[in-house]
DNA sequence: GAGTTTGAAACT
DNA sequence: CAGTTTCAAACTC
């Protein structure tokens, strides 16, 4: 189980908290006093969400401004499960609550120090319950009740990430204990998060709480891990994963017994543009949850509130955009007894949903990127820039510009197992990526991409029915706070073919910007196979795309590769496409949400949620949505002559036709692949044998002289029956009885090299 | 490929 | 909410 705390998930739409993967076996949070006030939004959203799981708040942002010094790496340990410990300073945070707690810092900074992997460090720290979080950095405190744990992550420098790990070891029974009663006693929620490399324009370091709600089962044998899961693409497993300047990750999912253990891998390219390379994310995602520190000082941490309608989406992101000057929130308040080791699973494993959030200054910072040569399609999300640095930012991103380490997560499936010593034994965890043998790989699904944008707080209250991935962009002008709600195909595309550049604010439009280059699929053409249906091309012309009409916009995607005219289904356009979704919302709050209900027990309870209102075409055309669906019209539907029913004398027939016809077309199929694989396989015989002589066809020795001595010889017979006065019946059997035997000859000599030679 | 039909979406 | 218009897909030729 994934515990998320209330805090976060009271930030995130309960569509993008929500995950398939959740398992509502954990208990209700109640002891944490943050816990509960971070009362989740309520939404009559029927997807569990996991905002209402989780019983800690978490707090996760993703910018650090602290100065890189902060961070030491102190070196590198290996872990019981072979995973490469750094060990880095350790910076002691001091949870806000008086409760004892076991916790993990998260800190962002000191990159630049760190190795080129971008590893994050996990550094445990035991830490007093009265320390101060903000200031203590860097330095360790055991505290009796619960243990802390300093992640140092990618990024800027210096603002360190709290995770926060409930103890729940001494109490089983603790109102926080996420499923404790449950078998599987580790749920984690973790926040990855990287910050830019750049330090010079941030400010005063940040803390970041990421607050992680644990299961409580002290008494489980194996060693508890932390996994930290990043949505990571199962497919490439070579290519590294890095995670750079915006990272983030709020771990979703949870190891079990049952579960291969996932692993993030979050690296930080030291550059300056990083890119981050998403992966596509196949199986059914966690949510992720990815804070990014903006650039903007004194700006307040602003939590996004998203009441998205994600449910059917997969991996998503969710990034935060966080002020530099932001304050620190801690809220975990249990005290929890840390095992030995603990195992965190960051996001995109296998069913885990991920949502992510871009910050996104202004419309013109999404830039499509056509690199020449290049088959992907690159965007570029880049935040207003209020520093200096913005030259950097506003360069268009080529193919030249990507030298300058971009970082990039890769779709390659990183796994990061971060063993968590007890605090006694280790302080500091340097998580290391995963590629070698023996580690599970983790499986990524779709990612949404929702990038906050200011110039849209209208549309947020209603974004529980936006499409899937709907990018809310800010107004022009508007500050640079705003949610850009990528398409969720759009995200899905990008998983696969497609570039997103995100770039945060002016801290990460310097050379060390903080660039998320995101890996995302073409639309509807994805590679992935059946995770993403292909989807037909709108030719949209008068709708600019951001009517109901065209089904690029209604399914929540960008137009790609669509043969539409005065498109502005894209990222180009993306004030006016948040403004035709508001409108397309105002209409209907239902608009994006699928119109086929899927039904609980097969496709058989599937039904319309709206029903069609079909006049001529008597429900037995693809005009008809119920049976285009292929899906009997129910009554909900108001169609007239309706023949899609189920004892429909129309509607078999043209059942059997279709039968019939997909039947034709396999074996015809069939055919032609047996029929090509058997010319294939001929000719792959015949032509050497054809060449070499060796095994040569017969015809080939039927030769116009063997042809003339055979009949030779069966004249020879037929004169020597004559002479003898056989019958005619004798000469003719005479005859083919040598022609027989000639015959044999010819193919006795068929095997050897020389020409046959036929002797009466 | 052009033209027609159709029904959902948008509009009034 | 009902009627009309618009629109793009489905369909036909």
């Amino acid at each position: 189980m994934d515990v998320v705390s209330p805090e976060l998930n009271s930030l995130l739409p309960d569509e993008i908290m929500d995950t398939e993967a959740i398992i509502m076996d954990d208990d209700p949070p109640a002891e944490s006093p943050a816990a509960s006030g971070q009362s989740q939004p309520s939404d009559d959203s029927p997807v569990p969400m996991e905002m209402d799981v989780p019983a800690v708040p978490e707090i996760v942002s993703l910018c650090s401004d602290a100065p890189p010094t902060q961070l030491t790496q102190a070196g590198t340990t290996s872990t019981p499960t072979g995973s490469t410990l750094c060990t880095s300073t350790l910076t002691s945070t001091t949870p806000k609550t008086t409760s004892s707690l076991s916790r993990v810092s998260l800190t962002s900074g000191g990159l630049q120090k760190l190795s080129a992997h971008h590893q994050i460090i996990l550094n445990k720290v035991a830490s007093s319950p009265g320390a101060d979080t903000t200031r203590s950095q860097g330095t360790t405190t055991t505290t009796p009740g619960g243990q802390q744990f300093m992640v140092t992550a990618i990024g800027k420098s210096g603002q360190p990430i709290v995770l926060q790990l409930p103890h729940t070891g001494s109490k089983s029974t603790s109102v926080q204990g996420l499923g404790e009663a449950k078998a599987n006693p580790q749920h984690f929620k973790v926040v990855t998060v990287s910050s830019a490399s750049q330090v010079s324009t941030l400010q005063a370091q940040q803390l970041k709480t990421v607050q992680i709600a644990k299961k409580t089962q002290v008494s489980s044998a194996g060693p508890i891990k932390f996994v930290f899961t990043k949505a990571v693409n199962n497919k490439g497993l070579t290519a590294q994963t890095s995670v750079s300047n915006v990272i983030t990750g709020r771990v979703l999912s949870t190891s079990s017994p049952v579960t291969p253990p996932r692993t993030i891998t979050l690296s930080e390219t030291l550059g300056s543009s990083s890119k981050i390379a998403i992966s596509p994310l196949k199986s059914p995602s966690k949510l992720t949850v990815v804070s990014v520190a903006s650039q903007v000082p004194n700006s307040p941490q602003k939590s996004v509130s998203l009441p998205l309608n994600m449910a059917h989406l997969g991996h998503q992101i969710l990034l935060q955009q966080s002020t530099a000057t932001s304050p620190a929130k801690v809220v975990s308040t249990h005290s929890t007894t840390m095992k030995p080791v603990q195992t965190v699973t960051v996001g995109g494993v296998g069913a885990t949903q991920f949502k992510t959030i871009f910050p996104l200054s202004t419309p013109s910072n999404v830039q499509q990127i056509q690199v020449p040569g290049s088959r992907f399609h690159y965007v570029r999300l880049v935040t207003a820039t209020t520093g200096s640095s913005t030259g950097h930012a506003g360069s268009p991103i080529t193919n030249s510009s990507m030298t300058a380490k971009p970082m990039v997560v890769n779709t390659t499936q990183v796994r990061m197992s971060v063993p968590i010593v007890p605090a006694q034994t280790m302080k500091q965890v340097v998580p290391k990526p995963l590629t070698s043998s023996g580690q599970v790989l983790t499986t990524q699904t779709q990612q949404r991409l929702i990038m906050p944008a200011t110039s849209l707080p209208q549309i947020q209250p209603n974004l529980t029915n936006l499409p899937p991935g709907t990018v809310l962009a800010p107004a022009p002008g508007s500050g640079n706070m705003g949610y850009a709600v990528l398409p969720a195909q759009y995200v899905t595309q990008l998983q696969q073919s497609a570039y997103v550049t995100l770039a945060s604010s002016s801290g990460f439009s310097t050379p060390t910007g903080i660039q998320t280059q995101a890996r995302l699929p073409l639309n509807g053409l994805s590679t992935s196979g059946a995770a993403f249906r292909p989807r037909k091309p709108c030719n949209c012309t008068k709708s600019q795309c951001l009517k109901l009409y065209c089904d690029c916009f209604a399914n929540g995607e960008f137009c790609q590769n669509c043969n539409c005219t005065n498109c502005f289904n894209n990222l180009e356009h993306e004030t006016d496409r948040a403004k035709a979704i508001k409108a397309c919302l105002d209409r209907n709050p239902e608009a994006f949400k699928p119109k086929i209900g899927k039904g609980k027990e097969g496709e058989s309870d599937r039904r319309h949620s709206k029903g069609c209102n079909c006049k001529r075409s008597g429900c037995l055309k693809n005009y008809c949505e119920c049976y285009e669906a292929k899906i009997m019209c129910s009554s909900t539907c108001k169609c007239v002559g309706c023949k899609n029913f189920e004892e429909s004398p129309e509607r078999k027939t043209l059942m059997h036709l279709a039968d019939a016809a997909e039947v034709r077309v396999q074996q015809q199929t069939a055919a032609k692949t047996k029929l090509s694989s058997q010319i294939s396989d001929l000719l792959t015989r015949t032509t050497p044998a054809i060449t070499s002589g060796g095994g040569r066809m017969p015809y080939t020795f039927v030769t116009k002289e063997v042809a003339e001595v055979t009949c030779e010889c069966l004249l020879e017979q037929a004169e020597q029956a004559e002479l003898n006065q056989q019958p005619q019946a004798t000469a003719e059997r005479m005859i083919l009885e040598e022609f027989g035997r000639c015959l044999m000859r010819i193919i006795s000599s068929a095997g050897k090299t020389d020409c046959p030679s036929i002797n009466c």
